[in-house]
RNA sequence: GCCCCCGUAGCUCAGUGGAUAGAGCAUUCCCCUCCUAAGGGAAGGGUCACACGUUCGAUUCGUGUCGGGGGCACCA
C-alpha cells in the first residue's frame, strides 16, 4: 500500500501554472521555473516567472508577482508566499511538505530513488573494452567504475540497460601478444631469440609461456632458427621487424598458431573478467570483434557504404568519405595490404548494435579517442541510421598521487600500475568511489593516501559511517524499523530534521538528473550531503529519547535515510557496512 | 595549425541564467560521565583567468585573448 505523496517541485510548478492561467491568461504558456534559494530567509523555494514575464507583457515585475501571488491556489504544503527583490515569489513550506517524504520512502524501501523517466527504453552501455593484451591498468579502472555506475544509474532511472564489453580479438595487438608469448616460451625451451622492445614485456607474458611449457614441453618449438628470417633491422624499422616476426610465427607454427593465439586471448580475457568481477563490474555480453568478420557483417557494411557512394579507392586503399559528414579527413577502411582497419569493424559493430534494437547507444571511451567521434557518427549517417542514437561519454585520464607526488606509470615495459594493484592498496570501495567523484570529462587526481586513509578525510568512510551509525542506533533500539511506516511524523520539525528531509526529498531528482547528464558523480555528491545532514543531526539530537512519539519519528527518519544511502551506494558499487 | 576538455578559496574540486558563490583538506579555536569522535560546531580565506557581447539579471550562455591538459595513422 503506497502512501500518498506529493512531489514538492512539480506541485509548486502546477500551482504557479494555475495562477498564471487564471490571472494572466495571455501568458499561460510562460516557463515556470522553481529553484531553491541559497538563503533560507528567501524561503524554501523561489519562482522567477514574474521577472521573465515582465518584458513580454511590458509590465512591472513586482506588479506581476503580486497578481500571480494573489491567484495562487491554496495548498496544504504551502505556509506562505512573499514577494522580494526584483520580483521573486518566495515560497515558505509547512513541515508537512517535508515530513511526507518519510512514509513515501518506507513504501518504496530500497527502491526509493528509482524513477521512470527512462520509460523502459533499451539503452546499451559499452565500456572498458580494453584490448585483452595484458592486465587492466588504472586508466581502465576509471572507465570501468564510470561505466558500471552510469549503467546502474540509467537502470534506476527506468531504462532497460545492457552492459557490453567489446573484445578486440581480431587485431594486430593480439598477434603481438601471441608472438611475445611464443618467444618467451622458446626461451623456456632454451632457445634465445632477441625479444623485440615493442613486444609485450610484462611478466604475465612469461607466465603464459610457462603454462604452455608446463602442459606441452617443447611441442611448439618449430624451426626456431627461422624466426628472424627476412626481418628488417629492429633499430631502423621496429614495426616492420615485429610484423615479419608475426608472419614467421604464423608460418612456422601453422595450425598451432591458433592454439597460442587462443590461449593468450582466453587467459587475458579471463583475467580481465575476474578483475572486473572482483571490482563489482559485470557485463551482459562480451562481444567479439572477430565475430563481425566471421558473420560477414563487416563486408556487408562496407558494401552498403559503397553502394551509397561513400567509399572511394585511392593509393590502393579504400576510403570512407567521412569529410562529407564533418570529419576533418577521410578515413581508410580497407588497407592497401588487404586488411580491414579497426574503423571498418567498428562501423559494422555500431550497425550491429542498432540492428539489435537498442533505442540508445552509449560508448564510454578514453578521452584520447575524441577525434574518433566524427567518423563513427559520420558512418552511421552514411548508412542511413539515426546518428543521434549514439552518445559518446569521454573519460579523461586518472593520475595517481602518492605522498603528493605523481605515481610512476609508463605504459610500456610492464611498469604500469594495474587496477588489481590499486584495488589491493585502497580497497574496492574507495577505488569505485574515488573514480566517480569527478566529472568524467575532467582529469582525475587520484590521491592514494587519502583513498586508503581510515579517517574522516575519506569521503567513502564518511558516507559508510553514516550508514553504520544508523544501523547501530536501530540495533540498540531493537525494534523492527518496518513497523515505523505508519507512525506520527509531525514531531520532525527542527532544522536538522527539515534539512535531512529536504535532502532525501531531492534525492530521486538527483538520480534522474545523473541519468540525463550521464553524470554518476552527482550521486556521490548527493550521498555526501545526505551523510553530512545525518551526522549533524546525530551530534545535535538524541534519537533514542524517552518520548515514544518523538523516538519513533526520529527512528523512522534515520531508517528512511538508510534506504537512500543504500540506494546511492549500490549505484556506485560501494558496500554498506553495518559496523565500522 | 585544427579539434576536444579545463581555468571557482593556499590545495583538491562541486555548483547555478537569479538575491550575500559552496564542500573537503590545510590553518586557528571549541565539543565525548551522552545512540560509534571514521563525528559535530566556529573563524579566517574569493576580481568565479581576462575582455567584450546577449539578458531585467552572467560565475553560468556566445565570441575573443591568455594559461593548463589531451588528441590529430593505411595503430587499436
Amino acid at each position: 500500500m503506497s502512501a500518498p505523496y506529493t512531489e514538492i517541485k512539480p506541485h509548486l510548478v502546477d500551482l504557479f501554472r494555475a495562477a498564471i492561467a487564471a490571472a494572466l491568461p495571455e501568458a499561460a504558456d510562460a516557463p515556470v521555473e522553481i529553484d531553491h534559494p541559497r538563503d533560507a530567509a528567501h524561503g524554501d523555494y523561489a519562482c522567477s516567472v514574474a521577472m521573465k514575464l515582465a518584458k513580454t507583457l511590458r509590465r512591472n515585475p513586482r506588479e506581476l508577482a503580486l497578481i500571480i501571488q494573489a491567484a495562487l491556489p491554496a495548498s496544504p504544503l504551502v505556509d506562505k508566499t512573499e514577494i522580494a527583490g526584483a520580483g521573486f515569489i518566495n515560497v515558505f513550506l509547512r513541515p508537512a511538505a517535508y515530513q511526507q517524504i518519510v512514509p513515501y520512502i518506507f513504501a518504496r524501501g530500497d527502491r526509493f530513488g528509482d524513477g521512470r523517466s527512462g520509460q523502459g527504453k533499451r539503452v546499451q552501455v559499452e565500456f572498458v573494452s580494453a584490448n585483452p593484451t595484458g592486465p587492466l591498468h588504472v586508466g581502465h579502472g576509471r572507465g570501468a567504475a564510470y561505466g558500471a555506475s552510469l549503467a546502474n544509474v540509467l537502470a534506476a532511472a527506468g531504462y532497460e540497460v545492457a552492459r557490453e564489453y567489446y573484445v578486440n580479438d581480431a587485431g594486430r595487438q593480439m598477434d603481438i601478444l601471441a608472438l611475445s608469448t611464443w618467444l618467451r616460451y622458446l626461451e623456456l625451451c632454451g632457445i634465445h631469440v632477441p625479444f623485440p622492445g615493442n613486444a609485450y614485456q610484462g611478466d604475465y607474458v612469461r607466465g603464459m609461456a610457462q603454462m604452455i611449457f608446463n602442459a606441452h614441453a617443447d611441442r611448439y618449438v618449430h624451426e626456431p632458427w627461422r624466426v628472424l628470417d627476412g626481418a628488417p633491422d629492429f633499430d631502423t624499422a621496429p614495426d616492420a621487424h615485429l610484423d615479419q616476426l608475426i608472419a614467421n610465427a604464423k608460418t612456422l607454427l601453422g595450425a598451432d598458431y591458433a592454439y597460442v593465439h587462443d590461449l593468450v586471448l582466453t587467459e587475458q580475457l579471463g583475467d580481465c573478467r575476474n578483475d572486473l568481477l572482483e571490482f563489482g563490474v559485470e557485463f551482459d555480453q562480451w562481444f567479439s570483434e572477430q565475430s563481425l568478420y566471421d558473420s560477414g557483417i563487416v563486408q556487408r557494411t562496407l558494401a552498403l557504404l559503397e553502394k551509397n557512394g561513400h567509399i572511394y579507392t585511392q593509393d590502393g586503399a579504400k576510403w570512407f568519405r567521412s569529410t562529407h559528414f564533418g570529419d576533418e579527413k577521410d578515413r581508410v577502411v580497407l588497407r592497401e595490404n588487404g586488411q580491414y582497419t579497426y574503423f571498418a569493424s567498428d562501423i559494422a559493430y555500431h550497425l550491429n548494435k542498432l540492428e539489435r534494437g537498442f533505442d540508445w547507444l552509449i560508448d564510454v571511451w578514453g578521452a584520447d579517442h575524441h577525434g574518433y567521434i566524427a567518423r563513427v557518427t559520420g558512418a552511421l549517417q552514411a548508412l542511413g541510421l539515426a546518428a543521434d542514437k549514439l552518445s559518446v561519454a569521454l573519460v579523461q585520464f586518472a593520475v595517481l598521487y602518492r605522498d603528493g607526488q605523481k605515481a610512476a606509470m609508463s605504459t610500456r615495459s610492464g611498469e604500469f600500475v594495474t587496477l588489481r594493484e590499486l584495488r589491493r592498496e585502497v580497497g574496492n570501495d574507495a577505488a569505485r568511489f574515488f573514480y566517480v567523484l569527478r566529472k568524467s570529462d575532467q582529469h582525475l587526481d587520484f590521491d592514494l593516501d587519502l583513498a586508503k586513509s581510515q579517517t574522516s578525510d575519506n569521503p567513502v568512510y564518511y558516507i559508510q559511517y553514516a550508514h553504520a551509525r544508523i544501523c547501530s542506533v536501530l540495533a540498540q533500539w531493537g525494534g523492527d524499523p518496518a513497523l515505523l511506516a505508519d507512525i506520527d511524523f509531525t514531531p520532525l520539525t527542527n532544522s536538522y530534521e527539515i534539512d535531512l528531509l529536504h535532502r532525501l526529498a531531492e534525492y530521486p531528482g538527483v538520480v534522474d538528473m545523473a541519468a540525463r547528464e550521464l553524470a554518476p558523480h552527482a550521486i556521490a555528491y548527493a550521498l555526501k550531503d545526505i551523510a553530512g545532514a545525518l551526522h549533524a543531526y546525530y551530534n545535535a539530537e538524541q534519537f533514542l529519547v524517552d518520548d515514544k512519539t518523538m523516538r519513533h519519528a526520529r527512528l523512522a527518519l534515520i531508517t528512511a535515510t538508510r534506504h537512500a544511502l543504500r540506494h546511492g551506494l549500490a549505484l556506485l558499487g560501494v558496500n554498506c557496512p553495518d559496523k565500522m
